[in-house]
DNA sequence: AAGGAATGCAACCGCCGATTC
DNA sequence: TGAATCGGCGGTTGCATTCCT
């Protein structure tokens, strides 16, 4: 469009950028230009638009302001309760995966979530990484190399949603009378891409696993229970930001095999 | 009331995978 | 097919504000 800098060029344009673009906190007249361009032209290439729109800034900076602030829908201000308690979720389940963990905020972005995260419930004494798997090779030291999926070992109990446990290697399990997986007869074998699970051996309701950051368990629908083989390849869209657990629960096409 | 410490948040940086040429 | 580029992500930093002594 207006830009005239060869796309080739980007690479050194951007030590340029640092030594010449404008930093740091972005002032109202910066907002309204960058909205009323893309308003205007939409968002077709983040580097070659902030120059026609009128901005010293770099295209990355472009970008993280619209996306973290100044786009459409955005959430700002306090998390609720369902919020945090979602974030805890889904942080046991995945880790520091702030974009996944905001695909299930409609509204917030990753950084909100990581900000709030770090400033707010790491304090807490809230598990900072993804609960290892349990394995009988204590030494080994290696969180994703059990077979177990790492949110194996995970309860959420479904009275204070915001009490998940840690495995037994990482606290006492036998505090609060809640129970792991393993401890519950949990079971799981792993073939070619399909997992085998017996349902009828777990006892934890309201649960949620996580393998290699697929989801393979719904958490409340009791039918749920009753289906023992998950092809991880079909769940894996349902890992998408785009589908809740809802949607694992009513597609028939999850439930065929 | 003042100053230091703690906190919260916006923005930057570097890396990486996907896409384009 | 490999290099260049882009967009996205997670980690980190710096500054403004709030809290505490």
């Amino acid at each position: 469009m207006g830009s005239t800098m060869p796309s080739k060029q980007c690479k050194a344009a951007g030590k340029k950028d640092s030594m010449e673009m404008k930093k740091g906190p972005w002032s109202p007249e910066e907002d309204q230009k960058l909205v009323a361009y893309i308003q205007r032209y939409g968002i077709w290439n983040w580097n070659h638009m902030a120059d026609p729109a009128g901005l010293a800034r770099t295209g990355k900076s472009c970008r993280l302001r619209w996306m973290n602030y100044l786009r459409p829908n955005i959430k700002h201000g306090n998390f609720s309760k369902e919020e945090e308690e979602t974030i805890i979720k889904w942080h046991q389940l995945l880790g520091n995966k702030w974009a996944t963990i905001a695909g299930k905020l409609p509204g917030r972005t990753d950084s909100e979530i990581k900000n709030y995260w770090n400033t707010r419930l790491k304090k807490h004494g809230i598990s900072e990484k993804p609960v290892p798997a349990p394995s009988t090779d204590q030494s080994a030291g290696s969180q994703h190399a059990s077979v177990s999926p790492p949110g194996a070992n995970l309860i959420h109990d479904s009275d204070n949603p915001s009490a998940i446990k840690n495995s037994p290697q990482e606290t006492n399990s036998t505090d609060s009378g809640m129970t792991t997986l393993q401890e519950s007869g949990f079971e799981e074998t792993k073939i070619d891409n399909c997992m085998q699970v017996d349902w009828t051996d777990i006892e934890a309701r309201d649960l949620e696993l996580v393998y290699r950051e697929k989801i393979i368990l719904s958490p409340t629908m009791e039918d749920a229970y009753f289906e023992s083989i998950y092809r991880l390849d079909m769940l894996e869209i349902y890992s998408l930001p785009e589908y809740s657990t809802d949607d694992m629960m009513y597609d028939d096409n999850l439930w065929e095999n």
